[in-house]
DNA sequence: CTTTCGTTCAACCATATGGGTGAATAACAC
DNA sequence: GTGTTATTCACCCATATGGTTGAACGAAAG
């Protein structure tokens, strides 16, 4: 049996993902390195209390982290988790692929049998 | 130039694949091949007009697509959009790596000039 | 002490989302 | 004709979402 995962878990962070803002947060985040919610904000067109929610979504997901010092909050992108994306993707593919097999297999055996 | 597909069609795709009950349906197409919209939705526990909903955003997304044998819909799972999560993941990865490897190249080069 | 700074919290608003029920549709079986 | 079948459409509802503005906080600087 493979080791199910939460798969609330894969829900979060394909839905934080699925907002363009928070890609191009993330985007920003692997280019320039760890940022400042206010200097990340300034790339915007939005309230920095709206990018400051964002970053909280991405932060739920596990897709970034937060490095307090004091007042500045720095923070980081996070690659691991969006592997999950792909682990599920694979693993669709591979159920897919299998019935595909199956399919191959029963067509040849009824061949056979004719 | 990499060519920039339209961002709001990764977007749809990652919203489609972000809810449990979509995924669940995409992993029973991809094991059981082609299904009417009523047998989809005899596997869940709602209604069967919530299920078809559920259908349309992923046909929206281009995650499923339909054949209809007049009344009857044979909806299939279609795994190439999918490939466009990969595609980003990839390139999010690669513009991480591109960073870490000026970080390298900076920190080498200010070892050289000591 | 007052101001500035970086950030979140608290409301609030409009719209989107996931769910439900009931009708409409058009072929087919009786 | 009447009923059954498979599906969508049209509403309705509660809650989530993305955005706004304004207040609060607590250190540091003047």
């Amino acid at each position: 049996m493979v080791e199910r995962k939460d798969p609330s878990a894969l829900s979060a962070i394909l839905k934080a993902a699925s907002d363009p803002t928070r890609r191009q947060i993330l985007t920003l985040l692997a280019q320039n390195g760890p940022l400042k919610v206010t200097d990340i904000a300034r790339r915007f067109d939005q309230s920095l209390n709206a990018v400051s929610k964002h970053i909280k979504t991405l932060e739920g997901a596990g897709l970034v982290s937060r490095l307090t010092e004091w007042r500045e909050h720095l923070i980081e992108v996070q690659m691991a988790p969006l592997s999950e994306i792909d682990t599920w993707f694979a693993e669709l593919r591979s159920i897919w692929a299998l019935r595909l097999d199956a399919l191959d297999a029963a067509l040849k055996e009824d061949n056979d049998d004719k």
